[in-house]
RNA sequence: GAACUGUUAGCUCAGUCGGUUCAGAGUACUGCCUUGACAUGGCAGGGGUCGCCGGUUCAAGUCCGGCACAGUUCACCA
């Protein structure tokens, strides 16, 4: 019976839902482990991205869950202010509806109704995936208790004198219409043009300035042209004036130690609207702030010229205008960095607006300490540079937005008045107004603020506010699960969201968010690309799911993602997951298919189930360190070949009874143990498949489940049975060699005989016997004349040779292991004879040495002994 | 321009405290095998001057310095 992926992960997970299993409570009994789920776009759909961060939270908190844990996975979504209401503005329009011609709130009811349509579909992705995320508890960053908890901490920021609004040049989105942070402009380098103007001097009837512009449409908003004061060039146009080109308009000639004067001319025009460092110049020098562009990048009536074009258009156009009007010098190519807005992809123009700003740098301090003193554990650690620059160079944070779709400022202005009161409700003002200002006002007459939050003004409140730890500070929950253990999220959202949630905890709480976080790498393709929509090199998850399973698919993700590097998909990665599941699960096959008898346990699979016993041992201690150390590939890898390499392939092979034979019953419960175990090894890699085996391999009752199974602990582990089995496998893998070197069939059973020495594997005869099909196994003094032999850590081995030996292609064989041997020799005998190791080297280091050199000698001596019996 | 990270097999990467011939894993590749769980498989095998130069050390893939290249982040001069 072949598996059947489909039909497997819908009955699980329905069954893991209907039974409450991913369902946490308080319980004081138990350790809590907490997860908040990064929460993806409310309108999103799945991408690469989230399958690797949620697979990588699932395998934590199932391991955690089966490590007896009080697992809870918090689950959610955000409502992405800018990216949602992109999406709206596009739909209203494609029903040919502009929003500057609905009001706000009905703007508002078609978020929400295109919330309601689109959201949460993640959600139900998500569940494909086998998240076992505490549904129950899927929250929203505009949701009730969420909104209010937004509100409040901008009422209690703003009382602790940390917000404040204010005129400031900001990134202006002008597809958007909105300021955007810092952090949400991309810079990126491009080809473009230096243009050179010249200005014609007002003084003069000849004389020109010339500066160089890589945005010669802004020369309509020119206030001045700036030299610097020390540049002798331009010592004779002190104090005079130049023409604007086109316009005619008159500016001063200043100076300023800003301009660098090995750049372009040496002249720079000024454009305080539009740029940030012209506006500051123009601050220092009182000069006239001229805006020349509309909220959408069109050119206003203060341009003069090219009103109502767009930006870029008007570029276009003033060349020409300049060139006619013989104030184009010339054009050069020029490689310069342009920003660009993260959410829409267009140029951001740097434009002076009114904005609330939240002041960062006292709020910083205690989430830099805790990252650099690793009470937050960044992983990988190379991010604690990162974070520290970034939090030592902290600028205020842009909190408002130009948009509708959001939480809206809560402050409410005085009738009349630029003054406000921060307040839950107009009313509340009201009453604060009546009550602090001794005014009478009618709520009716206050006018709250337009802009929107940030979206990441609640998103930083998310570990807290998702157990309503902001409006109900002390309650049972919050005080359970917070601070929250891992938190697993990918490097471009550091400072967006990590930093920032580690500064709300410590604000707002005065404790972290949470104790690790596991930064992934990037998704990208073979060739190194970012997948992303654009490009189009990103495939669909749930084809991936439905072609190849969802723990295949999850196997796929973890075998190439070590943390922090950036990781190369290829569609061979989930098909080797999706092989691993098979290989799974034709060994329950096997299993399953045994018929038992009252027999007696034949000593091999006594020996080989012992081995394992203790092989998974240690192994179960390698995990708990992979682990501990988030390298979950490894991990991974380590139950891969764990169940692959070593169960498969060795442990079955051994104890699998000959055909038509039944098995003896303490061999297969042994084996039934061994396997149960492996799939709770491998549960929280590949929920489905180890649950759907794990039902079927043993007597369940209702209402079990794997996923509530309590994971083994590590036993003694015998070292000296472990490496006695390794030694067997070496014999039984050169006989291999032997049978396939001269094409004898595995059925064709062979005489074994070997010269005495303590290290053939003797206890374990039995598994050498029926792995390598061996007659007997014969120990003997002098070696058998006629015969094939190998070495096998230093003891010699025969087989009686069928047919002919051939002397030269032994001879050969010998003599390079004998170079081999000697050449080992000779590298221990260099450090052995050298008088500074002997005195320099700790003892355990020199005995190893000797240990080497004489099994270094034992086995040349033996290849020696070959040799001469050839010849 | 600055800081950080990396450079090990065709590819993607491990390599912990400097100490076993330590040069490894997966994948790809080659040969053999349709053997009663599994060809989505099994068995066996080939493949690397650890980026380059120098230094420290009894000993360097591992520590230090320099160089080259790549990447990430930050800052930017029109």
């Amino acid at each position: 019976m072949a598996y059947d992926p489909r039909t497997s992960e819908e009955k699980w997970y329905r069954y893991w839902m209907e039974r409450g299993f991913f369902h946490s409570t308080v319980d004081r009994t138990k350790t809590p482990y907490c997860v908040v789920i990064p929460p993806p776009n409310v309108t999103g759909v799945l991408h690469m991205g989230h399958m690797l961060n949620n697979t990588l939270q699932d395998v934590l908190v199932r391991r955690a869950r089966l490590q007896g844990k009080n697992a809870c996975w918090v689950p959610g979504t955000d409502h992405a202010s800018i990216a949602t209401e992109a999406k709206v503005v596009a739909m209203l329009k494609s029903r040919g509806v502009e929003k500057k011609d609905i009001s706000r709130d009905a703007f508002i009811e078609h978020a929400w109704e295109w919330t309601r349509k689109y959201g949460g579909i993640i959600l139900e992705q998500l569940k494909r995936l086998g998240a076992s995320c505490d549904w129950e508890r899927t929250a929203f960053t505009m949701d009730e208790t969420r909104s209010a908890s937004v509100i409040r901490v901008f009422i209690d920021l703003h009382e602790k004198g940390l917000i404040y609004k204010g005129v400031r040049m900001v990134n202006w989105d002008p597809a958007a219409k909105t300021a955007v942070s810092d952090e949400e402009v991309i810079y990126r380098e491009e080809q473009s043009k230096l243009y050179y103007v010249r200005y014609r001097i007002q003084e003069s009837d000849s004389d020109y300035i010339t500066v160089a512009t890589t945005r010669p449409e802004t020369i309509l908003g020119d206030a001045a042209v700036c030299v610097n004061p020390n540049d002798e060039r331009f010592f004779h146009l002190r104090g005079k004036h130049c023409i604007v080109p086109l316009l005619g308009r008159v500016i001063p000639i200043i100076q300023d130690e800003y301009v660098d004067m090995e750049f372009g001319t040496g002249a720079l025009k000024i454009t305080p609207a539009h740029d940030v460092n012209d506006y500051e110049i123009g601050y220092r020098h009182r000069l006239d702030v001229i805006d020349i562009f509309n909220d959408d990048g069109t050119l206003n009536d203060n341009a003069g010229l090219f009103i109502g074009l767009d930006r870029f258009d008007a570029r276009q156009q003033i060349i020409p205008a300049l060139q006619a009007a013989g104030n184009l010098v010339k054009i050069e190519d020029y490689a310069n960095k342009i920003g660009y807005s993260e959410r829409t992809d267009v140029v951001i123009e740097p434009r002076l607006s009114m904005q609330w700003f939240l002041k960062m740098k006292e709020l910083v301090k205690p989430a830099l300490a805790a990252v650099m003193n690793d009470d937050v554990l960044l992983v990988p650690a190379k991010y604690k540079n990162t974070y520290r620059h970034w939090m030592e160079n902290v600028k205020d944070w842009n909190i408002s937005r130009q948009l509708w779709w959001g939480h809206r400022v809560p402050a409410y202005y005085l009738p009349g008045s630029n003054d406000f009161i921060a307040a839950r409700s107009a009313e509340e003002a009201a009453a604060v107004a009546s009550e602090k200002l001794g005014l009478r006002v009618d709520p009716a007459d206050l006018r709250q603020d337009e802009d929107c939050l940030d979206t990441w003004f609640s998103s930083w409140l998310w570990p807290l506010s998702v157990f309503n730890g902001i409006l109900d500070p002390d309650n049972e929950e919050i005080n359970y699960y917070y601070p929250t253990q891992d938190l697993v999220s990918a490097p471009d959202i550091l400072f967006f969201w990590i930093a920032r949630m580690i500064i709300a905890g410590y604000e707002f709480r005065g404790a972290k968010p949470f104790s690790n976080v596991y930064l992934t790498g990037l998704v990208r393709d073979k060739q190194h690309r970012k997948m992303s929509k654009t490009l189009g090199n990103s495939p669909d998850p749930l084809d991936l799911i439905d072609k190849y399973g969802a723990d295949g698919v999850r196997v796929g993700m973890l075998l190439c993602s070590p943390a922090g590097g950036d990781l190369l998909f290829d569609e061979s990665l989930p098909e080797q997951g999706r092989n691993f599941t098979t290989k799974i699960w034709n060994a329950f096959q096997l299993v399953s298919n045994w018929q038992t008898a009252d027999v007696p346990q034949p000593e091999h699979a006594r020996l080989a189930l012992l081995w394992f016993e203790n092989y998974l041992n240690e192994h179960l201690r390698t995990l708990d360190a992979q682990f501990a150390q988030y390298r979950l590939s490894e991990a991974l890898m380590t139950v891969y070949t764990g169940f692959r390499d070593e169960f498969s392939s060795w442990l079955l092979e051994i104890i699998k009874p000959a055909r038509g034979i039944p098995v003896d019953r303490a061999t297969r419960d042994a084996c039934i143990s061994l396997f149960e175990r492996l799939l709770q090894l491998l549960h929280p890699f590949m929920p489905f498949v180890t649950e759907e085996i794990w039902q079927q391999l043993g007597q369940r009752q209702e209402g079990d489940s794997i996923m509530i199974s309590r994971l083994p602990t590590p036993g003694p582990v015998d070292n000296a049975l472990l490496q006695e089995f390794e030694r067997a496998k070496g014999v039984i893998v050169a006989v291999r060699g032997l049978r396939a070197e001269h094409n004898i069939p595995f059925r064709e059973a062979l005489e074994l005989k070997v010269k005495h020495h303590p290290r053939h594997p003797r206890r374990l005869e039995s598994v050498l016997l029926k792995m390598g099909n061996l007659s007997t196994v014969e120990e003997i003094d002098a070696p058998p004349p006629g015969s094939w032999s190998f070495i096998a850590d230093t003891v010699e081995y025969f087989v009686p040779a069928a047919g002919e030996v051939n002397v030269d292609a032994a001879k050969e064989k010998l003599r390079g292991e004998l170079d081999y041997a000697k050449g080992f020799l000779a590298s221990v005998m260099k450090k052995l004879t050298n008088e500074k190791f002997i005195q320099g080297a700790p003892p355990a280091v020199i005995e190893n040495e000797r240990r080497k050199e004489a099994d270094a000698l034992a086995k040349i001596r033996a290849i020696e002994e070959q040799l001469a019996r050839l010849d």
